[in-house]
DNA sequence: TCAAAAGTGTTTCCCCTACACCCATGG
DNA sequence: CCATGGGTGTAGGGGAAACACTTTTGA
């Protein structure tokens, strides 16, 4: 690499410019019956004591994607999550220092791996309610909301929900998952004739009794990746 | 910025590294009742000589989307497109000249504009119909189909289609364009009677006569931009 | 026995689909 | 008058939505 931000690695033969690029990640999950991001504090200017998504830049030697799990792992030590690119914000104004360029992604975990983050927690890492957000530090809550558009498209037609749940979950479970999501109410019996219909849960033929009450039925989900579901939108018709 | 790739633009204190990022845009228009891309021929190694997307290094004073559009102007002379972000590549080995991360993005043009830009065209340009690719430079054969994949989606519910036609159409020219994008034959009676559901279309009460056969009304649909038409899916269901 | 959540079917309505013939024009 | 694309309606089926009561358990 030249001098003054040209490298030579060029398409043709001309010097090509060089900007700074980072990732930032949007991180999902479900705590008490409500939809969280995960915010760190910043230690340095700009915005420094302002709440931000984790990120960071990009090195040499990682692709873009291998970036935003590093940072993700760096922030909270969860290793398996889902992890999907979003969008790349390039206005020149995007940060104060200068220009640098940000791929920005959303990723998903289910509440057990997010609680155990929540105690090994870097100092200045909170999960917040996603209507309830803090003032963000660079254009992070635009991306929050562009992850949540996206959350809850994809909940209509891939299995992206179950990442949110245990292995074992109850249908009310379920329910709820989706209910958080998408910011409202689904009616009980269709939203389990839908996904039964599916044909995709496996009946683990256990119970959890919680509480003083009928016990629930457990169900898996056999997949581990995200898969599309179906062609039509699953429960909020599309 | 300082040696080394290193440029003094970071995130907290530390110095981030730099990267080449450039833009790769897959035009694409109708022609000839085919779904065609524009391609350049490369006149450098690497792959000289191989047909590539339209693109090159963003600038360090011009945002990722003018970079875009400057890079569509400089091959094209197309002013007026519609232009949409669609991925960002960061594979490490995806240049084989080094590290170069790739916003792409796909755009598209009406008939008219394409034609024109085809008289006027850049030695070395030249449109291609979707499914008949030649061998493409870097992962730019990954980039049409993502782009394809797209513009199937968006098709469905919003407007992007009447992006590929004059001002003034057919219902018939309005079918053939959904039916080029989709690859599937469409019925005539339900395409009708979903389009003029919408309440979108503007009858502009003239027609047209072209050849020997009844006179084709002409429509008019009056958002300059792209918008979401229907919740639900339009043409193919969901 | 009661509180609390689990579990279960049916009817209605609307949208999507399939499908075939007449119309207007230029040659 | 004929070839060519333009233009039009309806019937049937399937999926989505609305809707209320019984079951099981622990306290």
């Amino acid at each position: 690499m030249g001098p003054n931000g040209y490298t030579k690695e060029p398409r043709g033969n001309r010097l090509a410019p060089a900007s700074a690029v980072a990732v930032d990640v949007a991180l999902f999950t479900i705590q008490d019956a409500s939809l969280r991001v995960l915010l760190v504090k910043r230690g340095a200017p700009p915005f420094r004591g302002a709440w931000s998504l984790p990120g960071g830049f990009v090195r040499r030697d990682e692709s873009v994607d291998e970036a935003a799990l590093r940072e993700l792992q760096e922030e909270t030590s969860i290793r398996t999550v889902y992890l999907e690119q979003l969008y790349t914000f390039g206005e020149l104004d995007r940060d104060p220092r200068g220009r640098v360029i940000s791929v920005s992604y959303y990723a998903v975990v289910h509440q057990e791996r997010s609680r155990i983050s929540a105690g090994q927690q870097i100092a200045g890492a909170k999960w917040f309610a996603v209507h309830r957000l803090p003032a963000l530090a660079f254009d992070h809550r635009e991306i929050v909301h562009a992850a949540l558009e996206r959350l809850r498209n994809k909940v209509n037609y891939t299995s992206v929900a179950f990442q949110l749940l245990p292995k074992k979950f109850a249908l009310s479970e379920l329910q709820r998952a989706y209910e958080v999501i998408l910011g409202q109410r689904l009616d009980k019996r269709n939203f389990r004739k839908k996904m039964l219909q599916l044909g995709m849960l496996r009946d683990t033929h256990e119970q959890r009794a919680e509480g003083r009450q009928r016990p629930a039925r457990l169900y898996a989900f056999p997949e581990a990746r995200v898969i599309k579901l179906q062609e039509k939108g699953i429960i909020v018709p599309f």
